[in-house]
DNA sequence: AGCGAATTGTTCGACCCCGAACTAACATGA
DNA sequence: TCATGTTAGTTCGGGGTCGAACAATTCGCT
């Protein structure tokens, strides 16, 4: 390998051994996807950055804010300053739990469920321009891989359910 | 939809109608993906976390700061407290470029070369268990589909690419 | 040769996420 | 009942990335 000082510097560097691996390619491509959605849609303050939490609150109205933080991969501390700025914004409520006084029911606005609406619209078309060029059936084996990768990577995490991992590919937990 | 705070509240969340996304599974296993390997691989400093650009940097050495930055996705003025870091774990060297004294020609110590070779056989391992019960024609499918997401949203950026996104999968840039 | 534009590395302030610690409330068991 | 442990939400400090601005240097054009 010839020093990279030497050749032209105008060309994109080779990415080395790792340019194969996976975690690699699934960073660059998830920083970049991110980052387009972010320029993308503006206007609707810090709501598409919380997209993915907002259709979760939307399919799961009343959910407590430690079942969000896990649903989208956030720590609970963290969500607490998200969901007091959606909340300043108008876009979720935070209403005591019916059953439980330390837990929090989480829900949309009306005026949040419109956003979401549209955010969503905004979501499809950010999708098929990702998607450009790869075939139907790709797609569905880049779905299928990517669940696959999500529950090995959590099965790290709880030991306890390393021997569900092995033998099937169902999503419920024990 | 019934009220979540009805029911058993120990259950996994539904995704809403964003768990079919693309960039929303991309999201999530590029998320903990990264975090498994940080938890695997511990006593190496920071250089876990930086595995990519040392990759790069071994197999360019003599790049300047601005191609390593674009190369791992990252900003220059991110770059720069990295490499202080990894200049004072004594990874990385940063020599004065022979043909531009704007620039810096960044290369692996001797120390550094031994720490990702170790480091690779970790990101090695990793790789076996986040691909675990991928088939290996899937895994060749996944790698192309990321591949090409990387290319979609890079176009994005830069629109004078976008011609070239719609004739081929051709990698090179105009 | 010379002047304006672009590039390189850097600093700085803003923002976001994490982990640890804390309080209030629930759960369990002696 | 009451002590212990666990869980929900929060606060706070640390660290990482970004964008904007800046000095030094190089490029491009005349």
């Amino acid at each position: 390998m010839q020093d990279a000082s030497d050749r032209d510097g105008a060309e994109t560097l080779t990415a080395g051994d790792g340019e194969s691996q996976i975690a690699y390619k699934l960073r660059l491509a998830q920083i970049a996807a991110y980052r387009a959605f972010e320029e993308r849609v503006t206007g609707y303050g810090k709501a598409p950055r919380y997209l993915g939490l907002l259709m979760i609150i939307g399919a799961n109205p009343g959910s407590n804010q430690s079942s969000l933080a896990e649903a989208v991969g956030l720590r609970r501390s963290s969500l607490v300053a998200i969901l007091d700025q959606l909340e300043r914004d108008r876009i979720v409520r935070r209403d005591p739990a019916p059953d439980d006084r330390r837990s929090k029911a989480v829900r949309l606005t009306g005026h949040g469920s419109r956003v979401l609406k549209e955010l969503t619209e905004e979501a499809e078309a950010h999708e098929a321009a990702l998607t450009r060029g790869i075939p139907e059936a790709d797609l569905a084996i880049l779905r299928a891989a990517l669940d696959r990768i999500i529950l090995n990577m959590r099965a790290l995490d709880m030991p306890a359910a390393n021997a569900a991992a092995d033998r099937t590919d169902s999503l419920s937990r024990s």
